[in-house]
RNA sequence: GGGCCCGUAGCUCAGUCGGUCAGAGCACCUCGUUUACACCGAGGGGGUCAGCGGUUCGAGCCCGCUCGGGCCCA
């Protein structure tokens, strides 16, 4: 116990009771003598290491930490780890730019090295090669300290994490780990490789999976073709004229009364004289331009569908790097067509699209003039190019994209999940059902979890794609780009008849799909440990990453254990500034957190963050944060209360008053209910139930019984006192997860151990099990009659009265009675007298002269 | 084009099972410097529950349509 302050502060407090707690490992998990049942287990997002906190993740996390002190509180023990995602883009641009390297995976591994620069690179400083091993390692080393400053600001929201308990996405453990889960994807046959259209970004050079795509509304331009068909000219409209070169047929809808007749004819290509099919599908739109689409390989999804399902050649012009490919297709065989294919190869499209525009125009295979459109179109989300389409070889892990039995199955265990809120489920079921393919997992990135295989070199030197090698598992984590297959020496590498390492490396979702593996030490790692956590209870997120986190986490759990990853998952929602605008770097409305939690205090933010309950987005002005101010005062209260309670003297007895019975039982009510709320993830009613609760206890039941507590008799007195400091015991406790500083400094005035593990209030705990009389809301709604006769008289509420009259109806006249000397020593009446009447009013009241109230002073 | 969420006081929001639900806080106005609290307290005014129609004895709540805002997917 420590001592009750003079005049308590918030001040401070953050720091106090943080290395407090670390101290005493009050949020340490313990395993021992637990069991699956006595844990409470969260999968904790892991924030991206190289980025920045902003106050949606204090928003977000604070409704973590809130469920967490609840069970902590209910005995559960714990399991709230935290990760810190440093394997991907951002991280792998950060350690780039401060250290003034880049990866290139075929140098070998340098014990040694020293970095040119250290966080003094140049803007545009010449990137020194590295190993990725060497990569790896300057990335551990930057994000540490980005990890710390995470860290740091967790400990002063408060947040009840055993950081003893901590991961790292970039980790020999992570890398391992995901590695582990992908090799066993290929075992089952759930991983495979292929060669198909794949979406690709031209400027990082990589392929990029559905859930990384997004539409952007761009300008383009259509531009009418002329083909040649058996009845002459046939108009095309397109928005790709460059990829004229690589199409490989027309279409129509079916039901197209124009072009009945040409189905199953050939047309030719304008200037490259292409003769292609006349084909029909039913995703030709016969409404858009002149009904008839040309077919390219690829410009768009519709082209692979249509090259899929029409069992079409493929005539690729695009290359890797965005840039027309050095040969013509050989469908090409004109000398005008080649000559014209020649001017292109090497272009960019932009380039391609103006040469090849400039040679419909000569040869008058165009019609009327371009016309400006607005379209979506699809973009990598951190890119800044449309996507192309380009074929390539590439590592796929099923998701039901072509398989409707997945699908359903995917389904159903999206169905044993509990949402908080429900309606997020639909967000899950839209996803599933709108896959359009398997998950392209392979990056042609540099940085990230190696794809764990290498591929045999024949005798004729040529790669074997088909022909893997896998490490052992003993071996993991393994580069193949410098590690060396069993029965291999590295002197084989690219030789005929040798091996080479696979390149690529895995969407970083492929690691963070695994959070609770990484977390729960799955795979051999921690086996007891696995089992005491999984599946967890709780992931709490983003409504953002709906697809992409919670997708793919459901996904490797289904493909691992057949079953949920998790009991509950608890989606947040976004931080609007006052325009209801989604907060984001990019307008520059962020608010740092840190800031705030200096100037406003952890517990107000808190207050803040937890007043808005999961899946609604919460506005905050920065410049006028009212709810943190409110939660403020909130806390400030706790600790005025808490103190004016137990600075009383005198010792508790028997709760014998009426009314000291009816605000138990009163409150008695308000721990049912505030556990039920908390016991269905309603953090925010649970909240409110009490919070309001306390204040009438604070203006109203306190000031009743103050002047008992302090002279009335001995009884009077003793029960006073009594129901006083139960209360707050019970709402301290109530309080706790929300406000875990001001409570914890109140509590520790007058108890042992931390509040955050004593037990959560039940009825039990009060010292009586009377059940509600309405006394407290007829006592309550008598002294704001009181207050308003004296205010309506512009007297203080000091002011003394020699007598009121005070009319109830029989019901409350009854109770009122058994306050009415309470009533009176708050409302200083000498004679306050009580009649039957139709309402609860103050009949007439009769202020002491203004001598006397002088005199009072 | 499809799906989901939202629309309640000037603002931010609650409203559980259809029946004391027209609510809270903030803001505003008035009063008060009280031995827990001026980082304060007390009191007060303020709403056509987006609109229209339906179900019902009864609708903020259930159903349909319309309007407006947001998000996701195509």
């Amino acid at each position: 116990m420590s001592a009750m302050p003079e005049k308590p502060a918030l001040e401070g407090l953050e720091t106090k009771w943080d290395a407090h707690w670390e101290q005493e490992g009050t949020y340490r998990f313990d395993r021992t003598g637990q069991s699956r049942d006595t844990i409470y287990s969260i999968d904790t997002p892991p924030p991206t290491a190289s980025g920045s906190l902003h106050v949606g993740h204090v928003f977000s996390y604070s409704h973590t930490d809130v469920i967490a002190r609840f069970q902590r509180m209910r005995g559960r023990t714990v399991f709230y780890p935290m990760g810190w995602d440093d394997n991907g883009l951002p991280t792998e641009r950060r350690v780039q730019n401060y250290y003034g390297v880049r990866v290139d995976p075929s140098l070998p591994y340098d014990a040694d090295y020293t970095p040119p620069f250290d966080g003094d690179a140049p803007a545009k400083a010449q990137q020194q090669p590295v190993s990725r091993q060497n990569f790896i390692e300057l990335c551990e080393r930057l994000t540490e300290e980005d990890e710390r400053k995470f860290e740091e600001l967790w400990r002063t929201l408060g947040l009840s994490v055993d950081w003893s308990q901590t991961y790292r996405t970039i980790s020999s453990h992570a890398r391992a780990t995901s590695q582990r889960a992908f090799l066993r994807n290929l075992e089952r046959g759930e991983a495979y490789q292929s060669d198909a259209p794949t979406l690709w970004d031209v400027t990082f050079r990589s392929a990029v999976a559905q859930a990384e795509l997004e539409d952007r509304e761009q300008p383009g331009t259509f531009h009418t073709l002329l083909f040649t068909s058996g009845d002459g000219d046939l108009r095309i409209d397109t928005t790709r004229p460059e990829l004229l070169p690589a199409c490989v047929a027309v279409v129509a809808h079916p039901d197209d009364e124009r072009y009945q007749h040409l189905f199953g004819s050939t047309v030719r290509t304008p200037v490259f004289d292409v003769e292609v099919p006349f084909l029909a599908h039913h995703l030709a739109q016969p409404d858009k331009g002149t009904g008839v689409a040309m077919v390219c390989t690829f410009g768009d999804m519709t082209d692979v569908i249509w090259w899929r399902e029409l069992d079409l050649p493929a005539r690729p012009v695009i290359g890797f790097d965005g840039r027309f490919l050095p040969d013509a297709p050989a469908a090409i065989t004109s000398p005008e067509g080649t000559a014209l294919y020649a001017e292109l190869a090497g272009k960019t499209v932009f380039s391609a699209k103006e040469a090849l525009v400039a040679a419909l125009a000569a040869a008058e295979r165009t019609v009327g003039e371009p016309r400006r459109i607005t379209h979506p179109v699809k973009f990598y989300e951190k890119g800044d190019k449309p996507l192309e389409i380009v074929t390539t070889r590439q590592w796929y892990v099923r998701n039901g994209g072509r398989d409707a039995e997945l699908r359903e199955r995917l389904l159903e265990l999206g169905r044993g999940i509990e949402w908080h809120p429900d309606h997020m489920r639909v967000r899950y079921e839209n996803w599933v059902q709108g896959l359009a393919g398997d998950w392209l997992i392979s990056r042609q990135r540099f940085f990230g979890v190696p794809i764990p295989v290498w591929y045999r070199v024949g005798e004729d030197g040529e790669t074997r794609f088909d022909d893997v090698l896998l490490p052992n598992p003993s071996q993991l984590p393994v580069d193949p780009s410098t590690d060396v297959p069993d029965g291999f020496e590295a002197s084989q590498r690219g030789a005929a008849g040798g091996f080479v390492g696979e390149v690529d490396i895995m969407d970083t979702w492929a690691t963070s799909s695994l959070t609770p593996q990484l977390a729960g030490g799955w795979g051999g790692v921690d086996d007891e440990l696995w089992d005491l956590v999984a599946p967890f209870d709780l992931r709490p997120q983003g409504q953002d990453i709906i697809r992409t986190w919670l997708f793919s986490t459901a996904l490797r759990a289904l493909f691992e254990g057949g079953k949920a990853p998790w009991r509950h998952t608890a989606i947040s929602g976004w931080i609007l500034d006052p325009d209801r605008k989604k907060m984001s770097k990019s307008k520059g409305n962020v608010v740092t957190p840190l800031g705030m939690l200096e100037e406003h205090g952890a517990d107000g933010v808190r207050y803040w963050a937890l007043s808005s309950r999961l899946g609604v987005d919460a506005t905050l002005d920065p410049q006028n944060p009212k709810m943190i101010k409110i939660g403020r005062r909130l806390a400030m209260k706790v600790l005025n209360a808490a103190r004016f309670v137990y600075q009383m003297e005198g010792e508790p007895g028997e709760i014998a008053n009426p009314i000291d019975i009816d605000m138990l039982a009163e409150l008695g009510q308000v721990i049912d209910q505030a556990t039920a709320a908390l016991e269905r993830y309603d953090h925010a009613r649970a909240l409110e139930l009490t919070e309001t609760f306390f204040w009438t206890f604070c203006d109203d039941y306190l000031e009743v019984v103050k002047q008992r507590a302090y002279q009335g008799d001995e009884i009077g007195r003793a029960s006073a006192i009594g129901a006083l400091r139960s209360a707050i015991d019970v709402l301290l406790r109530l309080l706790a997860p929300v406000l875990p500083f001001a409570t914890e400094e109140v509590w520790s005035w007058t108890h042992e151990g931390s509040i955050h593990v004593a037990p959560w209030p039940t009825r039990s705990d009060l010292p009586t099990s009377a059940g509600t009389t309405g006394l407290l809301p007829a006592v309550s709604e008598a002294l704001i009659g009181i207050r308003r006769a004296k205010s309506d008289a512009k007297a203080s509420q000091r002011t003394p009265v020699t007598h009121a009259v005070l009319a109830a109806p029989s019901t409350q006249l009854g109770l009122l009675e058994q306050a009415a000397r309470d009533l009176a020593d708050v409302g200083r009446i000498e004679r306050l007298e009580l009649v039957a009447g139709d309402a609860l009013e103050v009949r007439s009241i009769e202020l002491a002269p203004e001598g006397d109230a002088q005199a009072q002073r």
